[in-house]
Order: structure tokens, then C-alpha cells, then sequence
DNA sequence: ATACTAATATCA
DNA sequence: GATATTAGTATG
């Protein structure tokens, strides 16, 4: 008899000690009975008969997660504060008979051939070219492990990715390719399809049980050389991993707001490590810290250069400049965008005599007003209620409505440009992957003359015809309480500008009160970079510290004071840390429940690591590495 | 005293 | 995570 620690998969449960009859190997996933259920578990080691009795491993399956996957499960649960069953459910198991093969090109070789659609789909590559800018960045990428990608919009970072899966495929080895949003880029699965075909697989976390069983049998046959994919398919059992593509590496959705809270971006440089595979970043505004940690690969020159001339105007409303401009490119016949902030600008009430907004009962933000619907909707928990037109405060009426809403927008808009169609485009119209193709055909056959959205409007769609891009709201995300407003704004403008003149000159609209600050940097983010370092050196912010944040959550208020209060007590005796702050958090309560967070910086990681996981977690949660301060 | 709900502990 | 156990509290 042999006794087994396992960690159940998707439970908070401890690590616990079965019994069997046989040997089982370190990441194999058994089936084990608890309390009156069964469990999915996987076998962490072999131990010696413990004195108290044990229960029977059920079943074996065949499945197993290897070595490595452990090891950066391990890592991830350590650096990250969640429990190991946490980080080692991300990822999927390898079937046992493909993982103790280690003959994978014979194997894959027949099954290429007994798949002609593999071998039909690969051929078409050998038509793609680099022009010299790309051919240079892809051989020095060749010759890097890790490295950044820099470089603007349309510069054709796309090929170089096609390029490197082509010379991975020959070599026998496989790719990922991480996207921030893959739902919402059915541009670039096309494109992949047409030189991959079957050998490339989009993975994505609504993928039905039958799709992804599929795709992974694709993986397990050898068939599938590239996942493509947001956050999750990071985690796919690929074999012979040789290569890992962060495209949009600056993007914070890479950044999981669940437990594990990891960055995507970070364990795939890890993974990199871990596996021998190279790891390639890639962005046209790349994050600060990459840019300072990792070898910069330069892309200067955009594939189509075109000419872009900003415009800048102050002010918050969507006021006579900006219809002005909207008019004229809509009579000229040409395709605008329109971009307003999310959240915190969508349309809120206010009353005009106390001044106060109405806010959600639940959370300390405003309700935000949704016309069409003819309700208003709170969007930390979505409590919905009939718009109130009385001050719940002092009983004024009517309210004012204040900010700009996706709805009002097109509403002012519609009514000011005779005969202009309008594509609403944010999380609220776009639901389904079918809206955002439908969305988009309409806008590229020519039916509907503008875009007007929110954040899902700067992530990497292709438009070639917009002329005019007009970014509204800026100031507000300059003002940001986050050390990386700057960052996150000049990107932004950057990132919407780059959505048009794709093929021909193009104007740029930008509101906001601090033009000086954005006019320096438009044509040269490297420079914005630059500066911003010295800042974030001089201020310790990452990269230069590490940052961790500590969030406490408790229905009564007073508790949650206690908890953090008690927290920052026991963490003062820790010399090498710093508590930059802690208190009610910004946002002061989320569904029904009061909020406070401490910020905590420190020179070096490991004593804050150390530091925090002395610290009793239960009633807290740890979030290290932060992109979020809300 | 009873009947419920909410918080807490435990599972091998 | 699911469930058994205990503490907490409203009710008649």
C-alpha cells in the first residue's frame, strides 16, 4: 500500500492523504471520495502511512499534468497568493499516452500526412514576404529568447508572427499566441486561418465542452501547431513548446482580477524560461516596465505610411467642434470613430441642488443611465432600477444628467448629421461575437458611417477607410488616482489614433485641457517612455519597486476598518516594506460590502512576498503586482 | 424554548 | 468547494 498527498482540483479544500494499491506519478489526476462526493484530484507525492485512517483512491485517469506545469503552478500559487488547487486548475492536463511519447515528429509527421488539410493549409505561407524593416526584426528576434516588439500601428507586426509560427511548425514545435481579447478579433482568425488552417486553434474561455475537447484531441494528435487565444490558452497542453507571442503586451486585461490574480504577460515570460521556448512581446505602445526589462526588437517604419494631423479641442461634452468635424468627414463620404471612456463617463444623474449623484444602494458609484432601456444600471454589481427623476438626498427635482453616454452621444449626433449611421460599439451592444461581425460588416460595406464606442475600440480591429478618429474624455483618464495614468492615456490616444489613416490621410481629434502634454510625445511614444522612467524612478513605482496590494471586503463596515487595520499593524514590524497607504478604497463599496485596501511597496520582491505570506489571508485578499486601484 | 439563518470548521 | 457543526438571533 502506498499513500498519496492530493490536491483537489477547483476546491478549497486542504492538501489531504489517500491510499493504493499501486504507484502513481506526481501529477496524475485520480478521482478520490470526500465527505459523501467525489473529488478530481491531483497527486502531489508519495508520503509515509499517516496515523489516521485513509480513504481509497477511486480511479486513475489518464490524464496527468507534467513536471513543469507543476512547478509553474507552484510558482504562480507562491507569487500570486492562491492555493496550489487554484493555480494548477488553469491549467489543462496532457493525455498520459502523449506525455510519455517523446517521439513527437513521427508521430505528428503521419498524422500530417494522413491530414491533408494540415499540409494544405501550411503551403501557402511561402507567398507571404517581408519587406527589409520586417525581415531585419524577425532575425534579430531569431537570435533573442525574450524580446519586444516595438512598433506603431500597421507597421506589420502580423507577418513577423506568421513568419515565426511557419519556422516553429518546420522545426517541429509548437506556438501560442495570446490576444487580449480573442472574442473580439475574428480579423485576425482569419488571417491566421489562411495560412494555418486546421493547425491553428482560437481558444477562448466560452469555447463549448465539444469545441475545446476537439481542439485539445487536435493538440493531443499533433495536428494543432498554433493555439491562439486570450488569458487561458497560455494553459493548453501543448508539446514541444517553441515560442509564445504576447501581442498588445501593454494591454492590462492580460492581468486576471480573479484568484490566481497573475498577469498573463508575466507567466508567459516564465513559462518561456521554463520551457526553453522564446517569448516574443509585442506592442505599438509598449508598457513602460517591458520596455525597460525586456531586449527592444524596433519596427520604425509603418508598412503604409500616411499622413495623420491632430486636432486638439477642450472641454467635456461632444460640443460643436467635434460635430463639425464628424459632419464634414460624413459629407465627404469617408468612415469616422468616436471614442468616449468607460465607466466612470458613462451618463450618471445629478442633482442640481445638493449637487449629489444618485448612486447604486449596493456600491459607492453612480448609477449610470441606460435611455434606450429605460433604466439604470450600476456597473460594479448590476443593480437595475426605473429612473428616479426625485434627489434621494434632498428631494429636488428633476435631476440633471452629467458625462456623456454611448446612447446620448449617437442621439446628439443622429440628430445634428442628417442621413449619418451610427454603430454603437461597447460592451453593452456588442454581447456575442456574432454582433461584432455583424457591426463590423456593416461599417466595412459601407452601411454605417461611424463607430462610436468605448475602450473596445482601441484593441487592434483593422479598419482601413477611417479618416477621422476622435477621442473624447481624456482628462478623465489622466486623472486617474493610478501612478500610471499618464501611461495609460498617451497609449490610449495612440492606440484609437492608430485605428484610421490605415490607408490614407487622416485626421485626429483630441479633447482634452492638457494638449502640451500629448502634443510632445504623439510622434515619438519612445521618448514618452523615457521620461515617464525617469518619473517612476524618482517617484518608486514599478519597475524600479514592487507594489502589492492588499483588499479587504466585509458586509460591516467596522470589521473591514479592524481586518485592515490589524493587517498594517502586523505589517509594520517588516523593515523592508513600505505602507504607502491604506484606508477605504476608492471605491468604497461593491455589493453590499465596504471596501478597504492597503498599498504596500518594497525595494525588492522577495521580503515582500515573505512579509505578506506571513500574514493571515483568510479574510483578505493579496493582489500582487496591481494594474488596478479601484 | 424553539426555529430559523449566518458564520465557522472540516474533510483523508 | 460542499457539507456538517456551532453560534447568533428573531419569534411567539
Amino acid at each position: 500500500m502506498k499513500y498519496y498527498e492530493v490536491v483537489l482540483l477547483r476546491s478549497s479544500a486542504p492538501t489531504l492523504t489517500y491510499v493504493f494499491s499501486e504507484s502513481i506519478a506526481t501529477g496524475t489526476v485520480v478521482t478520490v471520495p470526500l465527505k459523501t462526493t467525489h473529488k478530481e484530484a491531483v497527486v502531489v507525492r508519495e508520503v509515509d502511512k499517516p496515523s489516521y485512517e485513509t480513504a481509497q483512491i477511486l480511479d486513475i485517469s489518464i490524464k496527468q499534468y507534467s513536471t513543469e506545469q507543476m512547478a509553474l503552478a507552484k510558482f504562480i500559487a507562491e507569487y500570486y497568493f492562491s492555493s496550489f488547487s487554484e493555480a494548477i486548475s488553469l491549467f489543462l492536463p496532457y493525455g498520459r499516452g502523449r506525455l510519455l511519447s517523446h517521439q513527437y515528429n513521427d508521430e505528428s509527421n503521419d498524422t500530417i500526412a494522413s491530414n491533408s488539410n494540415g499540409v494544405m493549409a501550411i503551403t501557402p505561407y511561402a507567398n507571404l514576404s517581408l519587406s527589409q524593416a520586417q525581415q531585419q526584426a524577425y532575425e534579430e528576434i531569431l537570435k533573442k529568447e525574450r524580446s519586444l516588439l516595438f512598433g506603431v500601428t500597421g507597421s506589420g507586426k502580423t507577418e513577423i508572427f506568421i513568419s515565426l509560427f511557419t519556422k516553429m511548425i518546420a522545426e517541429g514545435k509548437t506556438s501560442i499566441f495570446l490576444m487580449p481579447e480573442i472574442s473580439l478579433t475574428p480579423q485576425m482568425e482569419k488571417r491566421l486561418k489562411v495560412y494555418f488552417g486546421d493547425g491553428v486553434a482560437m481558444w477562448h474561455s466560452k469555447l463549448t465542452k465539444k469545441k475545446k475537447a476537439s481542439i485539445l484531441e487536435g493538440i493531443e494528435q499533433g495536428s494543432v501547431h498554433i493555439v491562439a487565444g486570450a488569458r487561458s490558452a497560455l494553459f493548453v497542453p501543448l508539446k514541444n513548446l517553441g515560442l509564445i507571442v504576447v501581442d498588445e503586451e501593454h494591454d492590462d486585461s492580460y492581468k486576471s482580477m480573479t484568484r490566481p490574480r497573475y498577469h498573463a504577460r508575466d507567466v508567459a515570460v516564465l513559462m518561456g524560461q521554463k520551457l526553453g521556448a522564446k517569448v516574443l512581446l509585442a506592442s505599438a505602445t509598449p508598457s513602460i516596465t517591458s520596455y525597460y526589462k525586456y531586449d527592444v526588437v524596433k519596427l520604425a517604419k509603418p508598412y503604409v505610411e500616411t499622413k495623420k494631423q491632430y486636432i486638439f479641442t477642450t472641454g467635456n461634452k461632444l460640443d460643436h467642434t467635434i460635430l463639425k468635424a464628424l459632419h464634414s468627414n460624413y459629407s465627404k463620404q469617408e468612415q469616422s470613430l468616436l471614442f468616449l471612456p468607460t465607466r466612470g463617463n458613462f451618463k450618471y444623474l445629478y442633482c442640481q441642488s445638493c449637487g449629489k449623484t444618485h448612486l447604486c444602494p449596493y456600491c459607492s458609484v453612480g448609477m449610470a443611465l441606460h435611455r434606450n432601456k429605460k433604466h439604470m444600471k450600476c456597473h460594479y454589481c448590476n443593480f437595475t432600477e426605473m429612473i428616479v427623476d426625485t434627489c434621494t438626498q434632498c428631494g429636488h427635482s428633476p435631476l440633471s444628467s452629467e458625462r456623456m453616454g454611448t446612447q446620448e452621444a449617437i442621439e446628439i449626433i443622429t440628430d445634428a448629421i442628417e442621413g449619418i449611421e451610427v454603430e454603437q460599439f461597447d460592451k453593452d451592444s456588442i454581447t456575442t461575437t456574432k454582433k461584432l461581425k455583424e457591426a463590423l460588416g456593416r461599417f466595412s460595406e459601407g452601411k454605417s458611417h461611424l463607430l462610436l464606442g468605448t475602450q473596445m475600440l482601441s484593441k487592434g480591429h483593422d479598419y482601413a477607410n477611417i479618416t477621422l478618429s476622435v477621442i473624447m474624455g481624456l482628462d478623465y483618464i489622466l486623472g486617474l488616482a493610478d501612478y500610471r495614468a499618464r501611461e495609460r492615456a498617451m497609449s490610449l490616444l495612440l492606440q484609437i489614433a492608430g485605428r484610421s489613416g490605415r490607408s490614407k490621410a487622416a485626421s485626429v481629434v483630441v479633447q482634452t485641457g492638457d494638449a502640451e502634454f500629448f502634443k510632445n510625445y504623439i510622434a515619438d511614444y519612445e521618448t514618452f517612455i523615457k521620461d515617464e522612467l525617469l518619473f517612476l524612478e524618482m517617484a518608486d513605482y514599478p519597475p524600479f519597486v514592487s507594489l502589492a496590494r492588499i483588499l479587504v471586503a466585509h458586509k460591516d463596515e467596522a470589521k473591514a476598518a479592524k481586518i485592515t487595520l490589524d493587517t498594517v499593524t502586523k505589517l509594520k514590524a517588516f523593515k523592508e516594506l513600505e505602507i504607502v497607504g491604506s484606508g477605504k478604497a476608492p471605491v468604497e463599496r461593491i455589493a453590499n460590502k465596504f471596501r478597504f485596501h492597503i498599498l504596500l511597496r518594497s525595494k525588492n520582491r522577495v521580503p515582500l512576498l515573505k512579509a505578506l505570506h506571513s500574514v493571515d489571508c483568510r479574510e483578505i485578499e493579496i493582489d500582487f503586482d496591481p494594474v488596478e486601484f479601484s
